[in-house]
DNA sequence: ACAATAGTGTCTATCAGACAATATCCT
DNA sequence: AGGATATTGTCTGATAGACACTATTGT
Protein backbone atom coordinates (compact mmCIF):
# COMPACT_ATOMS: atom_id res chain seq x y z
CA UNK A 1 0.00 0.00 0.00
CA UNK A 2 0.67 3.36 -0.73
CA UNK A 3 1.50 5.31 3.17
CA UNK A 4 3.45 1.93 3.93
CA UNK A 5 6.54 2.94 2.20
CA UNK A 6 9.32 3.79 4.45
CA UNK A 7 12.27 5.27 3.63
CA UNK A 8 16.19 4.49 4.98
CA UNK A 9 15.74 7.37 7.63
CA UNK A 10 11.82 5.58 8.52
CA UNK A 11 10.15 8.01 7.64
CA UNK A 12 6.74 8.68 4.91
CA UNK A 13 7.33 11.04 2.07
CA UNK A 14 5.12 12.73 3.77
CA UNK A 15 7.01 13.10 6.86
CA UNK A 16 9.24 15.94 4.96
CA UNK A 17 7.97 19.28 5.22
CA UNK A 18 6.66 20.18 1.64
CA UNK A 19 4.88 22.77 -0.37
CA UNK A 20 1.42 23.21 -0.04
CA UNK A 21 0.07 22.96 -3.98
CA UNK A 22 -3.13 24.65 -5.19
CA UNK A 23 -4.95 24.84 -8.58
CA UNK A 24 -6.45 28.39 -9.43
CA UNK A 25 -8.77 28.49 -12.29
CA UNK A 26 -9.21 31.20 -15.42
CA UNK A 27 -12.62 30.54 -17.07
CA UNK A 28 -12.92 32.65 -19.57
CA UNK A 29 -16.48 33.85 -21.83
CA UNK A 30 -17.48 35.81 -24.21
CA UNK A 31 -20.47 38.67 -22.97
CA UNK A 32 -22.51 40.02 -25.94
CA UNK A 33 -23.33 43.90 -26.22
CA UNK A 34 -25.31 43.75 -29.28
CA UNK A 35 -23.67 42.24 -31.68
CA UNK A 36 -19.94 43.01 -30.72
CA UNK A 37 -18.78 40.44 -27.99
CA UNK A 38 -15.99 40.97 -25.20
CA UNK A 39 -13.95 38.43 -23.89
CA UNK A 40 -14.55 38.03 -19.92
CA UNK A 41 -12.94 36.09 -16.98
CA UNK A 42 -14.70 34.80 -13.83
CA UNK A 43 -14.27 36.09 -10.33
CA UNK A 44 -15.44 35.75 -7.10
CA UNK A 45 -14.95 37.33 -3.67
CA UNK A 46 -14.11 35.25 -0.61
CA UNK A 47 -16.47 36.04 2.42
CA UNK A 48 -13.66 35.09 4.63
CA UNK A 49 -9.91 34.37 5.11
CA UNK A 50 -6.38 35.76 3.42
CA UNK A 51 -8.24 37.43 0.49
CA UNK A 52 -11.33 38.52 1.73
CA UNK A 53 -13.40 41.23 0.11
CA UNK A 54 -10.96 41.02 -2.99
CA UNK A 55 -11.75 39.62 -6.82
CA UNK A 56 -9.75 37.14 -7.39
CA UNK A 57 -9.82 33.38 -9.67
CA UNK A 58 -11.52 30.50 -8.02
CA UNK A 59 -9.17 28.21 -6.43
CA UNK A 60 -8.61 25.62 -3.90
CA UNK A 61 -6.08 23.08 -2.48
CA UNK A 62 -5.46 20.21 -3.94
CA UNK A 63 -6.40 17.19 -1.31
CA UNK A 64 -3.87 14.88 -0.81
CA UNK A 65 -5.74 11.76 -2.96
CA UNK A 66 -7.36 14.55 -5.72
CA UNK A 67 -6.19 14.87 -9.18
CA UNK A 68 -5.73 18.47 -10.31
CA UNK A 69 -8.43 18.46 -12.83
CA UNK A 70 -11.01 17.26 -10.61
CA UNK A 71 -9.32 20.08 -7.71
CA UNK A 72 -9.80 22.73 -10.33
CA UNK A 73 -13.42 21.76 -11.07
CA UNK A 74 -14.22 21.62 -7.69
CA UNK A 75 -12.65 25.57 -7.46
CA UNK A 76 -15.32 26.30 -10.62
CA UNK A 77 -17.93 24.89 -8.60
CA UNK A 78 -17.45 25.94 -5.17
CA UNK A 79 -16.07 29.62 -5.97
CA UNK A 80 -17.29 29.89 -9.31
CA UNK A 81 -20.65 28.06 -9.14
CA UNK A 82 -19.66 26.46 -12.60
CA UNK A 83 -20.58 22.86 -13.15
CA UNK A 84 -19.31 20.59 -16.47
CA UNK A 85 -16.12 22.33 -17.31
CA UNK A 86 -12.93 20.78 -18.55
CA UNK A 87 -10.50 22.67 -17.38
CA UNK A 88 -6.75 22.42 -18.96
CA UNK A 89 -3.18 23.06 -17.13
CA UNK A 90 -1.56 25.90 -17.92
CA UNK A 91 1.87 26.25 -15.89
CA UNK A 92 2.94 26.10 -12.38
CA UNK A 93 3.32 29.71 -10.52
CA UNK A 94 5.84 29.22 -7.69
CA UNK A 95 7.26 32.54 -6.52
CA UNK A 96 8.49 31.88 -2.79
CA UNK A 97 6.01 34.94 -1.74
CA UNK A 98 3.31 34.31 -3.77
CA UNK A 99 1.15 33.41 -0.60
CA UNK A 100 1.64 35.18 2.34
CA UNK A 101 -0.19 32.15 4.53
CA UNK A 102 3.12 29.91 3.59
CA UNK A 103 4.84 27.79 1.05
CA UNK A 104 2.01 27.71 -1.83
CA UNK A 105 2.95 26.51 -5.26
CA UNK A 106 -0.34 27.06 -7.78
CA UNK A 107 -1.21 25.03 -10.73
CA UNK A 108 -2.62 27.53 -12.94
CA UNK A 109 -6.17 26.10 -14.95
CA UNK A 110 -7.71 27.45 -17.90
CA UNK A 111 -11.21 26.77 -19.37
CA UNK A 112 -13.56 28.37 -21.90
CA UNK A 113 -17.44 28.30 -21.87
CA UNK A 114 -20.02 29.83 -23.09
CA UNK A 115 -21.91 32.58 -20.45
CA UNK A 116 -25.43 30.83 -20.23
CA UNK A 117 -23.72 27.80 -18.35
CA UNK A 118 -22.55 30.40 -15.36
CA UNK A 119 -24.24 30.78 -12.71
CA UNK A 120 -23.22 33.99 -11.21
CA UNK A 121 -25.86 34.23 -8.12
CA UNK A 122 -23.61 34.91 -4.82
CA UNK A 123 -20.63 37.07 -4.74
CA UNK A 124 -19.12 36.45 -8.81
CA UNK A 125 -18.79 38.63 -11.66
CA UNK A 126 -17.75 38.21 -15.24
CA UNK A 127 -14.64 40.76 -15.75
CA UNK A 128 -14.15 42.28 -19.34
CA UNK A 129 -10.57 41.55 -20.66
CA UNK A 130 -8.62 44.58 -22.35
CA UNK A 131 -5.64 43.24 -23.75
CA UNK A 132 -4.85 40.65 -20.93
CA UNK A 133 -5.91 42.78 -17.88
CA UNK A 134 -9.47 42.03 -16.13
CA UNK A 135 -11.23 45.19 -15.71
CA UNK A 136 -12.21 45.13 -11.81
CA UNK A 137 -15.22 47.34 -10.94
CA UNK A 138 -14.52 49.79 -7.59
CA UNK A 139 -11.06 50.42 -5.98
CA UNK A 140 -9.64 47.28 -6.60
CA UNK A 141 -6.50 47.59 -9.04
CA UNK A 142 -5.16 44.41 -9.26
CA UNK A 143 -5.84 40.74 -8.79
CA UNK A 144 -4.40 39.34 -5.55
CA UNK A 145 -1.49 36.28 -5.46
CA UNK A 146 0.02 36.45 -8.89
CA UNK A 147 -3.90 36.07 -10.94
CA UNK A 148 -2.54 38.45 -13.09
CA UNK A 149 -0.20 36.95 -14.25
CA UNK A 150 -2.36 33.73 -14.52
CA UNK A 151 -5.20 35.38 -16.53
CA UNK A 152 -2.27 36.51 -18.75
CA UNK A 153 -1.52 33.00 -19.53
CA UNK A 154 -5.05 32.18 -19.91
CA UNK A 155 -6.08 34.69 -22.43
CA UNK A 156 -2.80 33.63 -24.15
CA UNK A 157 -3.78 30.13 -24.15
CA UNK A 158 -7.58 31.15 -25.26
CA UNK A 159 -6.01 33.14 -27.93
CA UNK A 160 -3.78 30.29 -29.66
CA UNK A 161 -6.66 27.82 -29.04
CA UNK A 162 -8.70 30.61 -31.39
CA UNK A 163 -6.33 31.62 -34.07
CA UNK A 164 -6.56 28.53 -36.11
CA UNK A 165 -9.69 26.24 -35.14
CA UNK A 166 -13.00 26.93 -35.47
CA UNK A 167 -14.24 28.22 -32.03
CA UNK A 168 -13.06 25.00 -30.17
CA UNK A 169 -14.16 25.28 -27.06
CA UNK A 170 -17.71 25.59 -28.65
CA UNK A 171 -18.71 28.96 -27.56
CA UNK A 172 -21.34 28.74 -30.20
CA UNK A 173 -24.22 26.71 -30.38
CA UNK A 174 -24.49 23.79 -32.44
CA UNK A 175 -25.41 25.67 -35.65
CA UNK A 176 -24.23 29.14 -36.51
CA UNK A 177 -23.44 31.87 -39.72
CA UNK A 178 -19.49 32.31 -40.66
CA UNK A 179 -20.53 35.81 -39.18
CA UNK A 180 -21.41 34.40 -35.82
CA UNK A 181 -18.04 32.73 -35.87
CA UNK A 182 -16.32 35.87 -36.60
CA UNK A 183 -17.34 37.71 -34.08
CA UNK A 184 -16.49 35.12 -31.41
CA UNK A 185 -13.10 34.51 -33.08
CA UNK A 186 -13.16 38.67 -32.67
CA UNK A 187 -13.90 38.98 -28.87
CA UNK A 188 -11.77 36.18 -27.91
CA UNK A 189 -9.01 37.37 -30.22
CA UNK A 190 -9.27 41.12 -28.79
CA UNK A 191 -8.87 41.97 -32.54
CA UNK A 192 -10.74 43.06 -35.42
CA UNK A 193 -10.58 40.17 -38.81
CA UNK A 194 -10.29 40.92 -42.43
CA UNK A 195 -14.15 39.26 -43.61
CA UNK A 196 -13.27 37.25 -46.97
CA UNK A 197 -9.70 35.44 -45.18
CA UNK A 198 -11.37 34.52 -42.53
CA UNK A 199 -14.08 33.01 -44.45
CA UNK A 200 -11.73 31.34 -46.51
CA UNK A 201 -9.84 30.23 -43.73
CA UNK A 202 -12.62 28.28 -41.60
CA UNK A 203 -15.51 27.20 -44.35
CA UNK A 204 -13.14 24.36 -45.30
CA UNK A 205 -13.76 22.96 -41.73
CA UNK A 206 -17.27 23.62 -41.53
CA UNK A 207 -20.28 21.68 -43.01
CA UNK A 208 -23.60 24.04 -44.64
CA UNK A 209 -26.18 22.57 -43.27
CA UNK A 210 -28.49 24.05 -46.20
CA UNK A 211 -30.42 26.30 -43.79
CA UNK A 212 -30.24 30.32 -44.03
CA UNK A 213 -30.49 32.58 -41.38
CA UNK A 214 -33.28 34.70 -42.46
CA UNK A 215 -34.77 37.82 -40.21
CA UNK A 216 -32.50 40.20 -40.06
CA UNK A 217 -31.26 42.98 -42.30
CA UNK A 218 -29.49 42.00 -45.32
CA UNK A 219 -28.70 39.11 -47.20
CA UNK A 220 -29.46 36.16 -45.38
CA UNK A 221 -26.55 33.86 -44.13
CA UNK A 222 -25.53 30.18 -44.21
CA UNK A 223 -26.33 28.17 -41.56
CA UNK A 224 -22.87 25.98 -40.78
CA UNK A 225 -21.95 23.41 -38.08
CA UNK A 226 -18.19 21.34 -37.46
CA UNK A 227 -18.05 18.64 -38.45
CA UNK A 228 -17.80 15.54 -37.81
CA UNK A 229 -15.21 13.24 -36.80
CA UNK A 230 -15.84 11.13 -40.14
CA UNK A 231 -16.48 14.22 -42.31
CA UNK A 232 -13.31 15.95 -40.89
CA UNK A 233 -11.15 12.45 -41.71
CA UNK A 234 -12.97 12.45 -45.31
CA UNK A 235 -11.83 16.08 -45.90
CA UNK A 236 -8.01 15.20 -44.64
CA UNK A 237 -8.06 12.07 -47.52
CA UNK A 238 -9.79 14.96 -50.21
CA UNK A 239 -6.79 17.05 -49.39
CA UNK A 240 -3.89 14.66 -49.50
CA UNK A 241 -5.50 13.06 -52.76
CA UNK A 242 -4.99 16.34 -54.31
CA UNK A 243 -1.80 17.24 -52.76
CA UNK A 244 -0.02 13.59 -54.29
CA UNK A 245 -2.28 14.55 -57.54
CA UNK A 246 -0.02 17.54 -58.28
CA UNK A 247 3.01 16.49 -56.85
CA UNK A 248 1.80 13.27 -59.80
CA UNK A 249 1.32 16.11 -62.74
CA UNK A 250 4.29 17.64 -61.93
CA UNK A 251 6.79 14.84 -62.73
CA UNK A 252 5.36 14.61 -66.20
CA UNK B 1 6.40 35.61 9.10
CA UNK B 2 4.54 33.05 6.65
CA UNK B 3 4.60 30.23 8.80
CA UNK B 4 2.54 32.21 11.52
CA UNK B 5 -0.66 32.11 9.53
CA UNK B 6 -3.53 30.44 10.80
CA UNK B 7 -7.09 29.72 9.44
CA UNK B 8 -10.31 29.35 11.57
CA UNK B 9 -9.68 25.78 12.96
CA UNK B 10 -6.44 26.53 14.52
CA UNK B 11 -3.92 25.13 11.95
CA UNK B 12 -1.47 26.30 9.27
CA UNK B 13 -1.43 25.41 5.75
CA UNK B 14 0.75 22.76 5.93
CA UNK B 15 -0.80 21.26 8.47
CA UNK B 16 -3.58 19.87 6.07
CA UNK B 17 -2.52 16.61 4.31
CA UNK B 18 -1.11 17.51 0.81
CA UNK B 19 0.42 15.75 -2.00
CA UNK B 20 4.16 15.83 -1.86
CA UNK B 21 5.95 17.76 -4.81
CA UNK B 22 8.80 16.18 -7.00
CA UNK B 23 10.51 17.83 -10.04
CA UNK B 24 12.19 15.32 -13.07
CA UNK B 25 14.07 16.69 -15.60
CA UNK B 26 14.84 15.58 -19.28
CA UNK B 27 18.20 16.78 -20.68
CA UNK B 28 18.25 16.53 -24.43
CA UNK B 29 21.90 16.44 -25.98
CA UNK B 30 23.05 15.47 -29.43
CA UNK B 31 25.41 12.54 -30.01
CA UNK B 32 27.15 12.75 -32.94
CA UNK B 33 28.07 9.35 -34.98
CA UNK B 34 30.29 11.04 -37.52
CA UNK B 35 28.76 14.02 -39.07
CA UNK B 36 25.08 12.58 -38.42
CA UNK B 37 23.53 13.90 -35.09
CA UNK B 38 21.39 11.36 -33.03
CA UNK B 39 18.91 12.86 -30.19
CA UNK B 40 19.45 11.40 -26.57
CA UNK B 41 18.31 12.62 -23.13
CA UNK B 42 19.97 11.68 -20.10
CA UNK B 43 19.75 9.34 -17.71
CA UNK B 44 20.89 7.86 -14.39
CA UNK B 45 20.64 4.48 -12.15
CA UNK B 46 19.79 5.16 -8.82
CA UNK B 47 21.48 3.16 -6.47
CA UNK B 48 19.12 2.73 -3.95
CA UNK B 49 15.67 3.76 -2.85
CA UNK B 50 12.63 2.88 -5.17
CA UNK B 51 13.79 2.59 -8.20
CA UNK B 52 17.32 1.33 -7.89
CA UNK B 53 18.65 -0.69 -10.54
CA UNK B 54 16.56 1.16 -13.32
CA UNK B 55 17.38 4.46 -15.81
CA UNK B 56 15.33 6.79 -15.36
CA UNK B 57 15.32 10.46 -15.40
CA UNK B 58 16.78 12.72 -12.52
CA UNK B 59 14.48 13.98 -10.06
CA UNK B 60 14.10 15.18 -6.47
CA UNK B 61 11.65 16.42 -4.52
CA UNK B 62 10.93 20.08 -4.16
CA UNK B 63 12.07 21.45 -0.73
CA UNK B 64 9.69 23.45 1.26
CA UNK B 65 11.26 26.83 0.12
CA UNK B 66 12.77 25.32 -2.90
CA UNK B 67 12.26 27.38 -6.42
CA UNK B 68 10.67 24.97 -9.22
CA UNK B 69 13.95 25.68 -11.34
CA UNK B 70 16.50 25.67 -8.53
CA UNK B 71 15.08 21.78 -7.29
CA UNK B 72 15.51 21.09 -11.11
CA UNK B 73 18.58 22.42 -11.26
CA UNK B 74 19.28 20.37 -8.13
CA UNK B 75 18.25 17.29 -9.93
CA UNK B 76 20.65 17.63 -12.85
CA UNK B 77 23.49 18.49 -10.64
CA UNK B 78 23.42 15.83 -8.07
CA UNK B 79 21.88 12.88 -10.10
CA UNK B 80 23.13 13.89 -13.73
CA UNK B 81 26.06 15.34 -12.94
CA UNK B 82 25.34 19.04 -15.43
CA UNK B 83 25.96 22.12 -14.19
CA UNK B 84 25.00 25.49 -15.82
CA UNK B 85 21.43 23.77 -17.21
CA UNK B 86 18.64 26.26 -17.11
CA UNK B 87 15.75 23.74 -17.51
CA UNK B 88 11.87 24.80 -18.38
CA UNK B 89 8.78 23.72 -16.97
CA UNK B 90 6.95 21.52 -19.25
CA UNK B 91 3.84 20.33 -17.67
CA UNK B 92 3.10 18.74 -14.45
CA UNK B 93 1.91 14.90 -14.02
CA UNK B 94 -0.85 13.92 -11.11
CA UNK B 95 -2.07 10.44 -12.10
CA UNK B 96 -2.48 9.28 -8.42
CA UNK B 97 -0.80 6.00 -8.90
CA UNK B 98 2.32 7.29 -10.42
CA UNK B 99 4.35 6.47 -7.72
CA UNK B 100 4.29 3.74 -5.57
CA UNK B 101 5.72 5.20 -2.14
CA UNK B 102 2.71 8.06 -2.21
CA UNK B 103 0.45 10.49 -3.53
CA UNK B 104 3.91 12.42 -5.38
CA UNK B 105 3.09 14.75 -7.96
CA UNK B 106 5.78 15.81 -10.53
CA UNK B 107 6.50 19.26 -12.37
CA UNK B 108 8.24 17.83 -15.57
CA UNK B 109 11.31 20.20 -16.43
CA UNK B 110 13.37 20.07 -20.21
CA UNK B 111 16.11 21.70 -21.45
CA UNK B 112 19.36 21.26 -24.13
CA UNK B 113 22.69 21.15 -23.77
CA UNK B 114 25.97 20.31 -26.01
CA UNK B 115 26.94 16.82 -25.11
CA UNK B 116 30.60 18.62 -24.34
CA UNK B 117 29.22 19.99 -20.73
CA UNK B 118 27.45 17.06 -19.41
CA UNK B 119 29.98 14.93 -17.06
CA UNK B 120 28.63 11.16 -17.69
CA UNK B 121 30.93 9.67 -14.81
CA UNK B 122 28.79 7.46 -12.49
CA UNK B 123 25.87 5.86 -13.51
CA UNK B 124 24.76 7.54 -16.48
CA UNK B 125 24.17 7.26 -19.79
CA UNK B 126 23.11 9.38 -22.51
CA UNK B 127 20.14 7.36 -24.62
CA UNK B 128 19.29 7.72 -28.40
CA UNK B 129 16.04 8.75 -28.71
CA UNK B 130 14.06 7.00 -31.70
CA UNK B 131 10.64 9.03 -32.17
CA UNK B 132 10.02 9.91 -28.88
CA UNK B 133 11.19 6.87 -27.51
CA UNK B 134 14.79 6.67 -25.42
CA UNK B 135 16.51 3.37 -26.43
CA UNK B 136 17.52 1.04 -23.58
CA UNK B 137 20.29 -0.71 -23.20
CA UNK B 138 20.10 -4.23 -21.19
CA UNK B 139 16.89 -5.76 -20.62
CA UNK B 140 14.73 -2.70 -19.15
CA UNK B 141 12.00 -1.69 -21.59
CA UNK B 142 10.33 1.13 -19.97
CA UNK B 143 11.65 4.24 -17.98
CA UNK B 144 9.59 3.64 -14.32
CA UNK B 145 6.80 5.91 -12.79
CA UNK B 146 5.58 8.14 -16.05
CA UNK B 147 9.20 9.12 -16.98
CA UNK B 148 8.60 8.01 -20.56
CA UNK B 149 5.42 10.59 -20.96
CA UNK B 150 7.87 13.41 -19.72
CA UNK B 151 10.49 12.60 -22.90
CA UNK B 152 7.59 12.43 -25.14
CA UNK B 153 6.70 16.01 -23.98
CA UNK B 154 10.61 17.46 -23.95
CA UNK B 155 11.45 16.14 -27.17
CA UNK B 156 7.87 17.86 -28.81
CA UNK B 157 8.98 20.87 -27.06
CA UNK B 158 12.56 19.88 -28.30
CA UNK B 159 11.13 19.93 -32.06
CA UNK B 160 9.00 22.76 -31.45
CA UNK B 161 12.05 24.67 -30.58
CA UNK B 162 14.11 23.43 -33.58
CA UNK B 163 11.02 24.33 -35.86
CA UNK B 164 11.55 27.84 -36.97
CA UNK B 165 14.40 29.26 -34.50
CA UNK B 166 18.29 28.65 -35.56
CA UNK B 167 19.84 26.70 -32.68
CA UNK B 168 18.21 28.34 -29.85
CA UNK B 169 19.81 26.17 -27.03
CA UNK B 170 23.21 26.59 -28.65
CA UNK B 171 24.04 23.15 -28.91
CA UNK B 172 26.49 24.72 -31.59
CA UNK B 173 29.64 26.83 -30.74
CA UNK B 174 29.70 30.74 -31.36
CA UNK B 175 30.87 29.89 -35.17
CA UNK B 176 29.25 27.10 -37.75
CA UNK B 177 28.26 27.08 -40.98
CA UNK B 178 24.94 26.49 -42.55
CA UNK B 179 25.83 22.91 -42.26
CA UNK B 180 26.60 22.57 -39.26
CA UNK B 181 23.33 24.02 -38.54
CA UNK B 182 21.42 21.68 -40.57
CA UNK B 183 22.85 18.92 -38.99
CA UNK B 184 22.10 19.84 -36.04
CA UNK B 185 18.41 20.61 -36.67
CA UNK B 186 18.28 16.88 -38.41
CA UNK B 187 19.09 15.42 -35.12
CA UNK B 188 16.86 17.59 -33.01
CA UNK B 189 13.86 16.77 -35.74
CA UNK B 190 14.38 13.37 -36.00
CA UNK B 191 13.61 14.34 -40.13
CA UNK B 192 16.13 15.07 -43.40
CA UNK B 193 15.65 18.35 -44.47
CA UNK B 194 15.79 20.58 -47.69
CA UNK B 195 19.17 21.53 -48.57
CA UNK B 196 17.89 25.03 -49.95
CA UNK B 197 14.74 25.99 -48.10
CA UNK B 198 16.78 25.20 -44.99
CA UNK B 199 19.39 27.63 -46.03
CA UNK B 200 16.84 30.45 -46.91
CA UNK B 201 14.89 30.05 -44.10
CA UNK B 202 17.77 30.36 -41.52
CA UNK B 203 20.68 32.40 -42.77
CA UNK B 204 18.01 35.37 -42.64
CA UNK B 205 19.04 35.35 -39.08
CA UNK B 206 22.57 34.83 -39.08
CA UNK B 207 25.30 37.01 -39.40
CA UNK B 208 28.18 35.73 -42.21
CA UNK B 209 31.60 36.09 -39.83
CA UNK B 210 33.74 36.21 -43.49
CA UNK B 211 35.59 33.14 -42.63
CA UNK B 212 35.23 30.13 -44.04
CA UNK B 213 35.67 26.13 -43.45
CA UNK B 214 38.19 24.99 -45.23
CA UNK B 215 40.03 21.80 -44.65
CA UNK B 216 37.46 18.70 -45.72
CA UNK B 217 36.43 17.50 -48.97
CA UNK B 218 34.33 19.83 -51.31
CA UNK B 219 33.99 23.80 -51.42
CA UNK B 220 34.36 25.69 -48.28
CA UNK B 221 31.75 26.87 -46.14
CA UNK B 222 30.70 30.39 -45.10
CA UNK B 223 31.42 30.42 -41.47
CA UNK B 224 28.39 32.07 -39.56
CA UNK B 225 27.44 33.47 -35.90
CA UNK B 226 23.96 34.20 -34.35
CA UNK B 227 22.94 37.72 -34.48
CA UNK B 228 23.63 40.25 -31.70
CA UNK B 229 20.46 41.43 -30.29
CA UNK B 230 21.16 45.08 -32.08
CA UNK B 231 21.72 42.95 -35.32
CA UNK B 232 18.23 41.33 -35.02
CA UNK B 233 16.64 44.50 -34.21
CA UNK B 234 18.25 46.13 -37.22
CA UNK B 235 16.83 43.35 -39.54
CA UNK B 236 13.48 43.35 -38.11
CA UNK B 237 13.13 47.28 -38.64
CA UNK B 238 14.55 46.89 -42.17
CA UNK B 239 11.82 44.38 -42.81
CA UNK B 240 9.22 46.05 -41.85
CA UNK B 241 10.61 48.97 -44.01
CA UNK B 242 10.47 46.75 -46.59
CA UNK B 243 6.88 45.97 -46.12
CA UNK B 244 5.39 49.22 -45.81
CA UNK B 245 7.31 50.04 -48.67
CA UNK B 246 5.25 47.40 -51.25
CA UNK B 247 1.99 49.10 -49.27
CA UNK B 248 2.89 52.22 -50.43
CA UNK B 249 3.82 51.20 -53.89
CA UNK B 250 0.40 49.15 -54.20
CA UNK B 251 -1.21 52.26 -53.32
CA UNK B 252 0.16 54.47 -56.19
C1' DA C 1 -34.63 52.88 -53.98
C1' DC C 2 -31.39 52.12 -50.46
C1' DA C 3 -29.01 50.50 -46.49
C1' DA C 4 -27.13 46.49 -44.65
C1' DT C 5 -25.29 42.16 -44.61
C1' DA C 6 -23.49 37.85 -47.11
C1' DG C 7 -20.62 35.82 -50.38
C1' DT C 8 -17.18 35.50 -54.46
C1' DG C 9 -13.50 36.72 -57.95
C1' DT C 10 -9.09 38.28 -58.65
C1' DC C 11 -4.64 40.44 -58.05
C1' DT C 12 -0.29 40.59 -55.56
C1' DA C 13 3.34 39.44 -52.34
C1' DT C 14 5.36 35.83 -49.94
C1' DC C 15 7.00 31.43 -49.07
C1' DA C 16 8.27 26.51 -49.29
C1' DG C 17 9.56 22.81 -52.06
C1' DA C 18 11.63 20.92 -56.33
C1' DC C 19 15.10 21.03 -59.50
C1' DA C 20 19.06 22.53 -61.68
C1' DA C 21 23.14 25.06 -62.44
C1' DT C 22 27.38 26.94 -60.80
C1' DA C 23 31.47 27.36 -57.51
C1' DT C 24 35.39 25.64 -55.15
C1' DC C 25 37.64 22.71 -52.54
C1' DC C 26 40.38 17.74 -51.73
C1' DT C 27 42.51 13.55 -53.60
C1' DA D 1 40.11 14.95 -63.78
C1' DG D 2 36.62 13.67 -60.69
C1' DG D 3 34.14 13.36 -56.45
C1' DA D 4 32.23 15.98 -52.83
C1' DT D 5 30.30 19.74 -50.77
C1' DA D 6 28.54 24.69 -50.85
C1' DT D 7 25.78 28.23 -52.89
C1' DT D 8 22.50 30.45 -55.93
C1' DG D 9 18.77 30.89 -59.61
C1' DT D 10 14.36 29.87 -61.05
C1' DC D 11 9.92 27.67 -61.47
C1' DT D 12 5.59 26.19 -59.33
C1' DG D 13 1.83 25.72 -56.08
C1' DA D 14 -0.30 27.35 -51.92
C1' DT D 15 -1.80 31.00 -49.16
C1' DA D 16 -3.02 35.51 -46.88
C1' DG D 17 -4.35 40.08 -47.45
C1' DA D 18 -6.38 43.84 -50.18
C1' DC D 19 -9.88 45.32 -53.02
C1' DA D 20 -13.79 45.23 -55.65
C1' DC D 21 -17.73 43.24 -57.23
C1' DT D 22 -22.21 40.61 -56.99
C1' DA D 23 -26.31 38.76 -54.30
C1' DT D 24 -30.25 39.04 -51.36
C1' DT D 25 -32.66 40.55 -47.82
C1' DG D 26 -35.59 44.32 -44.72
C1' DT D 27 -37.39 49.03 -44.57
Amino acid sequence: MASMWIDSSGKTLADYPHPTLAVDVALLTVLWEGRRGQLAVLLHQPEDGFAAGQWCLPGVMVGIQELLADAARRALRDKGGVTGAHPRQLQVFDALDRDERGRVISVAHADIAPAQRLELAGPRILAPVIGTRPQLPGRQRRLPFDHNAIVDAAVDWARRSYQRKADPYRLLGTEFTLSDLQRVHQAVLGTELVKDTFRRTFSEYLTPTGAERTGTVGRPAAVYRHMTRDERHAHRARQDQRRSATRRSRAD
